[in-house]
RNA sequence: GCCCUUGUAGCUCAGUUGGAUAGAGUGUCAGCCUCCGAAGUUGAAGGUCAUGCGUUCGAAUCGCAUCAAGGGUACCA
């Protein structure tokens, strides 16, 4: 793709209008292939050519010589298109893929480390529908990131430390729950989410039970056996729960470092801050003031002494890169956190940290849930958010029935559904821009037609059911390829499918660039549209093409099947 | 008040560094299974790109202002 580029530019340049680095800042790709694949609008070039854009187009396209694998210069209207012969990219993006097989499109590494943060749901409560934003943005940049060469930290931050707990236990020791061993061990998180809205509840009424809270943590930061007895318990019994959910998605971490972790890397922090008089003392808590970069001051410590998430986050940061020496640290957490993190990030500068620069920010937009006739944030502390297992289990009930109804012989049918319900899900949330808000609307959710997650994994699932009947498989790949006659891949539906294949690697970078799974979302619905039309306008099996076709097939499924997998999406076979 | 984000078809959204006739899905209407999976495919209809001004050969895209929605803004995370 790239090469294309710098062929052309080499080729104008040779004309001696202009230098190779302004005409490769000039090559765009038109909107419609119609067009060709590469344009070069002339109108800028009018004022120092002092001369039409409409004769300018014409002159180079008469005078440049067309590099090879291009077919076809033209101008037209002050545009110069190049056409890409059909059956040269067809040769060169088929070759390339029965090479490097699933790792097509694939950077080499780069000696680059990269720490993403991500789900950090927090201790005590269950799993809300909206913890799947930052879980599957986050899982899903963790393995864009890569396959663009990165060597990747997937963190987990647990929510573990906190006030929070000090709610927890104030709830639990006044409703007088049994504190033995075995009880503590049988806990579950339903029991401590239905705590949680009980404290909430009661704290509208007894104001004094918010500083009873904070003092109970106080008290648990501060050592107090009984209280660590009963935080310990809490967190296994949540942790326990979490695990099965992520596995149950596919989501893996390399830690869980969550705040608690932290806490005795927090007096470090503390120093420091004291000796580069950075902490000050105002309205009766240590904050360090941020006036010269516009921000309110950031918070460091609690008027009872005990401390607040910008102080962990800062020792979490510390120790980040001491321990993973990362290039980029990236933060998945929702919008509403911006202000959170651009102090922490300025209280890092002023430390001196040069690295802050690394640290980023990975903004989403909230899930709206439909509550009395309007959109809001759920909640789980009102019982308003849904939560993440019951979303699960409705989409994998309703997945089970259409089976039912269409391939009621299949194997394994339950897990299937469940994995293409999780994947509906996944997708639903990683198709838009991540800055928009999401509404979960159930029936949209559960429609399966269209630009949805099982369109794009029907498109793989006939694919692999094409390969299946012809009685191959992925790993004949790079032994079929000598078979293939390209010219006969270049009908429209094969080139304008081959087209988009060839744009993986590209694809891979841009979702990096702008750190958006939505990107590669969009790009797998481009790729099962174009191959859901292939299979429709060109017979494969029993064709006289059938060599060449079933080899774009094979190469469509792997392409698409690793297009999947970066998105966190199950790639399955059958349906 | 100040700060952040968003505003494109009835609805949900794409639209790359400014570039050709602003594209999909959904919904509505009309077609396509003796043929590799119809969870598919073909077509029709649907637009003041929130509004105004500006920059430019050229603006959905850049700048300024206004409007609307959502969020944040000192002891939650």
């Amino acid at each position: 793709m790239n090469s294309f580029e710098q062929e052309i530019a080499e080729a104008l340049a040779a004309t001696g209008s202009f230098e190779k680095e302004a005409a490769l800042k000039l090559i765009s790709v038109p909107p419609d292939t119609t067009h060709g694949n590469f344009t070069i609008p002339c109108f800028s070039l009018a004022k120092v050519m002092r001369k039409a854009p409409k004769m300018i187009a014409e002159d180079l396209a008469a005078q440049v010589k067309l590099p090879a694998g291009l077919s076809k210069v033209e101008a037209v209207n002050g545009y110069l298109n190049f056409f890409i012969d059909r059956g040269f990219l067809a040769k060169s993006t088929l070759e390339e893929i029965a090479a490097k097989g699933l790792e097509y499109g694939h950077a080499a590494p780069n000696g680059k480390v990269v720490c993403i943060d991500f789900s950090s749901p927090n201790i005590g409560k269950e799993l809300a529908f909206h913890h799947l934003r930052s879980t599957m943005i986050g899982n899903s940049l963790s393995r864009i990131y890569k396959a663009a060469g990165y060597k990747v930290e997937r963190i987990n931050h647990l929510g573990d430390w906190g006030t929070a707990f000090g709610k927890l236990i104030v709830m639990y020791l006044r409703e007088k729950r049994p504190t033995d061993d075995a009880t503590l061990d049988s806990l579950t998180v339903k029991e401590l989410n239905i705590l949680y809205a009980a404290f909430s509840k009661a704290s509208k009424e007894e104001p004094g039970l918010e500083d009873e809270a904070r003092a109970a943590f106080t008290k648990l930061e501060q050592g107090d056996e009984f209280y660590r007895k009963l935080w310990t318990a809490f967190r296994a019994a949540t942790l326990k729960e979490l695990m099965r959910i992520y596995d149950m998605m596919g989501v893996g971490f390399d830690h869980y470092t969550g705040e608690s972790f932290f806490e005795d890397k927090i007096p470090a922090i503390l120093d420091e801050l004291r000796e580069k008089n950075l902490m000050v003392k105002s309205q009766d808590l240590d904050v360090v003031m941020l006036d010269e970069f516009d921000l309110n001051p950031c918070l460091i410590r609690k008027s009872d002494g005990s401390t607040l998430y910008a102080t962990r986050d800062l020792a979490a940061a510390c120790y980040r890169k001491k321990e993973y020496n990362f290039d980029k640290c990236l933060y998945v957490v929702d919008l509403g956190q911006a202000l959170h993190f651009k102090q922490v990030f300025h209280v890092l500068k002023k430390m001196g940290r040069e690295w802050y620069k690394d640290m980023y920010h990975i903004p989403f937009g909230v899930i709206l849930q439909l509550v009395d006739g309007k959109w809001e944030k759920g909640k789980t502390r009102t019982g308003t958010a849904s939560l993440l297992r019951d979303v699960i289990e409705a989409a994998q009930k309703k997945i089970l029935e259409f089976i039912d109804e269409k391939n009621p012989n299949l194997e394994n049918k339950e897990l299937i559904a469940r994995q293409i319900g999780i994947s509906a899900l996944t997708f639903n949330d990683l198709k838009n821009s991540r800055l928009k808000d999401v509404r979960f609307d159930w029936d949209a959710v559960m429609s399966f037609e269209g630009d949805t997650g099982p369109y794009v994994q029907n498109a793989h699932v006939r694919l692999c059911s094409i390969m299946r009947k012809a009685g191959i498989d992925r790993a004949d790949l790079a032994a079929a390829i000598k078979d293939v006659n390209f010219a006969e891949l270049s009908d429209d539906a094969a080139y304008s499918l081959i087209n988009i294949l060839s744009k993986k690697g590209k694809k891979i970078l841009d979702a990096v660039a702008g750190d958006e799974p939505s990107v590669l979302a969009q790009y797998a619905l481009e790729i099962a549209e174009a191959a859901h039309k292939f299979i429709h306008e060109d017979r494969v099996l029993g064709s006289a093409e059938e060599k060449s076709r079933l080899f774009l097939v094979q190469a469509t499924q792997i392409v698409l099947e690793n297009v999947l997998d970066l998105l966190g999406l199950f790639p399955i076979r059958q349906m």
